[in-house]
DNA sequence: CGCACACCTGAGAGCGCTATCAGCACAAGA
DNA sequence: TCTTGTGCTGATAGCGCTCTCAGGTGTGCG
């Protein structure tokens, strides 16, 4: 007596079961070509009878359509390694190719392993790529063949079709609730310079503070706690009547008032901080943090679909960030 | 001119490349059965000059073997939901899958979908699963022919191979320190009642309260920052006295913290917090948590390895965690 | 020399599915 | 009557791979 090996039924039993050949009851159960109201019928039935459930390795063998999804983060750096980010984009991911019988899989890759990207684009088992917070030259190591099947998050490149948070709006609507909160010295915390989306929010705070009249002042951060807390004390040292800080991100920010603290600065009373992301832990924060919110499961949810379905998506499509006004700022 | 589709090369362009039959080809690059190292070599070399990349579809299909392992999440309640750790199960999970070509899937079950468990347990492209924080009706779903490829996370059931960070370890470290600082009246907030994890700490507390002859005073909570903090204002209501609140979760602790901030009560001055989890944040709160870690990511890795090469792994194996001291208690 | 016993190889049979294509039955038009 | 459709169906040829099995070659031993 071995296992009992139950395991579902193949098309070939539930044909046999139907009456018809594997080809009628493939047709059914793929929605395509003809089949009679009768046949459709039986089918149906004894699909549901024997629990059939499609085998997505021969399906997909025989289609050439891959059976996996490569989420692909290629940093030019490690800072962004081992990102609450990057495991929220994986997991919406893995959660969209769920009902497809697809998989997810992850790739940390360095900026010297591009010919991994070209591999993973030849691979037949892979069924399209989600890049993440790449770099260009990474867009155009993966192969021609592939092509239709990508969408990258994080950067705007026109070359494939992009899904990201509206940075530049987020940033607006963070640097107005401080302008109303009286605050005209401003200075801000980026993300690193190769990240697209981090230098859209620059750019906006750039333009914003010239149009207001403000002075800008920029100090280069790389979204982590750590670096945003030594980026605060260099913009205490250099400016310090600066008033309010404006980081790239929630990590940033608390990196920040961290740093603040230790110093005996008060915050939001000397110094009002506030970040981008709203991550879960923004609003248990002490203070509770100011932000925008970042819908990242969204953003990647839209990616991940778009990739599947073969979506001839907008180059670019922006996702609005609502500020979460709390103590912070 | 159609699209170049250059695509990788198949297991019979290798071999016909190193002028020997499929079958030789495909043992070498199997690493199994005989092969001369002359034929060897060849095949290597072909396999390596065409860029071979075995088809995981066709590999599963033959093999039965499937083509992604599948993270369930079986919760009583909604609580978890969304929750950053599993974000981290998933996205480790997809690591250690990514080099053998595997995907990963996330289900997100209430506890009425268990036939959707049976469903997936039948369904011959899944290689095996992880139920995440399941409960022991849900591991009776799985089906008989998915038993063996099958790893459990946060409970600790016989029936299944279970990977779990060593709760009560954790709270004796975390207790010891609460007491070395001098603090007698402890309360604990706990995690949900039915998560194995969770008791494991309740149980702990409780016993080492007792053997200490300090009072047991437990108000249950589940995870979140939220009941975190209303679970740490029934404890000062209860027990005024109390001067130290031992969370079962960082997100549980900062909430608590929150709370207890906005009752004017100050942390650790008045009443040490301390939680469990060393999530990214711990370390830049005010003021920083004390708390004790939970690899969680060395978890997963180790469970989804386990499933992946079916290895008969100790009934429960326990991650120890130690106790990271910061201000917060 | 015959025979066993290594060691190695290739033919071939599928895994479960999709998709092409020929064929069948029946109705309508020439 | 013979065509020409129309609506439906079932063989069948693979997709790329693994693995069994029947062989083939060479070495040692009786």
């Amino acid at each position: 007596m071995g296992t009992p090996t139950t395991r579902s039924a193949t098309l070939d039993d539930v044909a046999r079961a139907a009456g018809v050949s594997r080809a009628t009851a493939s047709r059914v159960l793929g929605g395509y070509g003809f089949a009679s109201p009768d046949a459709r019928d039986r089918v149906a039935a004894a699909a549901d009878r024997l629990g059939y459930v499609p085998n997505t390795a021969a399906r997909a063998l025989v289609r050439g359509g891959g059976v996996r999804l490569v989420v692909a983060v290629v940093g030019r750096d490690d800072s962004l390694f081992d990102d609450p980010y990057v495991d929220r984009v994986v997991s919406a991911a893995a959660r969209v190719c769920a009902p497809h019988g697809f998989g997810v899989t992850l790739e940390w890759l360095s900026r010297r392993a591009l010919s991994e990207l070209r591999r993973l684009g030849d691979d037949r088992s892979v069924a399209g790529m989600l890049l993440v917070n790449t770099t260009q030259e990474a867009l155009d190591a993966v192969p021609a063949s592939m092509r239709g099947r990508v969408a990258s998050i994080g950067i705007g490149s026109p070359a494939v079709p992009s899904f990201d948070v509206d940075n530049a709006g987020g940033a607006e609507a963070v640097l107005r609730h401080l302008h109303a909160g009286g605050h005209r010295r401003i200075a801000m915390i980026t993300g690193p310079r190769w990240l697209t989306c981090a230098e859209r929010s620059v750019t906006a705070y750039r333009s914003l503070m010239r149009a207001a009249g403000l002075p800008v002042r920029v100090v280069r951060g790389d979204f982590t706690a750590a670096r945003g807390g030594r980026a605060a004390l260099e913009v205490l040292d250099r400016w310090p009547d600066t008033d309010a800080i404006y980081a790239a991100s929630d990590a940033t920010a608390l990196g920040a008032i961290a740093a603040l603290r230790g110093r005996g600065v008060q915050v939001p009373h000397d110094v009002a901080v506030a970040g981008f992301d709203d991550i879960p832990y923004a609003a248990v924060s002490s203070p509770p943090l100011t932000t925008a919110t970042h819908p990242v499961a969204r953003i990647a949810t839209a990616a991940a679909t778009a990739v599947l379905h073969e979506r001839r998506a907008e180059p670019v499509t922006f996702f609005p960030s609502t500020l979460v006004a709390r103590e912070s700022a």
